[in-house]
DNA sequence: TTTGTTTTTGCGGTTTTTTGCATAATTTAA
DNA sequence: TTAAATTATGCAAAAAACCGCAAAAACAAA
């Protein structure tokens, strides 16, 4: 292996799980654990990461919050204002949770009238703040990971709603496997939600692109519009938009 | 899990609950109690929180003087604890909102087993931060002022519900009138909620008691048990006491 | 190809960091 | 005051990092 190839490999793990151990790198690349240290020394040094004790983590997780926040709260919020504009009088929208969806729920425009319908406490209760819309929470046991509502009852409630649009935080996409998931439960809601929706809309950072996790939410050409930080024209982007998908 | 995880985690949790305990910490991250103390005095030398006997706090938080806030945190707090020692392994508990049941959501001991029905948006995000216990959201259309799901979806789904107790939040309590409230939505939510628990329990702090509001909730006789910041034998209570309620 | 130079890599030995445990001291709460 | 919980301290084992150093690989030029 390379050691281009090693950085390549040692970012990628990084942008999905947030944070790598040396002792998994060196037995995953077969090399040695000075190696893996060298490497992640270089990569520290162009800033790429964040060298810790025992491996290293992803910039963007680990700069103590107020950075984080300041870095990413950039991305989403111009995730968040082209999102916005989607949004239109008497619309009756359905969204997902995350932090990119909270930070649409703040970018929504004061005139707006809509109602909201959505599985996750925290998009409830900023959707709440707003003046004029109407928020629906469907309600069903927590799931604590990500505070959402899961389970049969949820599900079915979806299923009686006919919503114009789907908004939907994404964790995982790539170009084979579709919209991807870890988490079981969140995957019945997300599929029932897409499936209640004329359009489904996915937002998120481009980091989040051209990965996948363990299952499938939907395949692309379920997905109608995708939004990210880039450029429309961004090749990243190109893909997706060979797939049928209208880029913001 | 790396050390700088531990401490980003750390402050993760001091940002959401204000403060955090050396047991709860050590048990959740699965390492010894020597490694979280350790941890917290690196982060209170790097002057990220306040370390005290037995864990830690918020810096913005412990550097606010409110002395009214302090005042009623400390009875609310009371309050939590004379609650929480209610709820026994097993139990279905059906909660409402309100200031008082999230700091009763907060006193929960760590090792409990039961499940929560609430209608309250923060009250379930905040049952959800117990490690074990698990959270059901009712859901329907968000009612702006409180921040409970209101309406016939949430009266319906309480009424398929067979709970132990019923813990309520209170805003006005006298001996002639009752519980009651202001809000026609709520009310049906809490009538319901009352109705559908052998048991209700009542807490608040005794500013609330003998007063009235406009929509009538619940007779006396349907509540079992009334606890506020007093001592069950302030004479303020006597009236409630002898209308069979027992005082905590 | 061959030769010499530079870069990369793995290894052994040493140092540092981290962590959990035992024990004693301290604080807290009843 | 007593009993329980929390903290401090020293210590030892394990993991990780560091430090040359020499072999191996890559590269450039004759």
């Amino acid at each position: 292996m390379l050691k281009k190839e090693r950085h390549n490999y040692i970012i990628h793990q990084l942008n999905l799980h947030n944070k790598v151990l040396c002792a998994d790198l060196s037995s995953n690349m077969s090399v040695s654990d000075d190696t893996v240290r060298r490497d992640l020394q270089e990569l520290s040094q162009e800033g790429k990461l964040i060298k810790v004790h025992g491996g290293a983590l992803s910039k963007s997780f680990h700069t103590s919050f107020d950075r984080e926040l300041v870095y990413n709260i950039e991305n989403k919020n111009l995730i968040a204002k082209k999102t916005a504009a989607l949004v239109q009088n008497g619309m009756y929208v359905l969204t997902s949770g995350g932090t990119s969806i909270l930070e649409f729920a703040k970018s929504l425009d004061a005139q707006l009238n809509a109602t909201f319908f959505t599985c996750s406490l925290n998009a409830a209760i900023e959707f709440s703040h707003h003046p004029s819309i109407e928020v629906v929470m469907i309600g069903d046991k927590i799931s604590k990971d990500s505070m959402l509502a899961t389970g049969a009852n949820a599900v079915q409630a979806i299923e009686s709603i006919q919503a114009d649009l789907c908004i939907m935080g994404i964790n995982s996409m790539d170009t084979q496997f579709g919209l991807s998931e870890n988490d079981w439960e969140v995957v019945q809601i997300k599929k029932a939600m897409i499936k209640a929706s004329k359009k489904t809309v996915c937002i998120g950072i481009s980091e989040k692109l051209n990965s996948q996790q363990k299952i499938k939410v939907a395949n692309l050409d379920e997905i109608d519009i995708l939004i990210t930080e880039l450029d429309p024209n961004d090749p990243l982007l190109a893909p997706y938009k060979k797939h049928g998908i209208i880029i913001y």
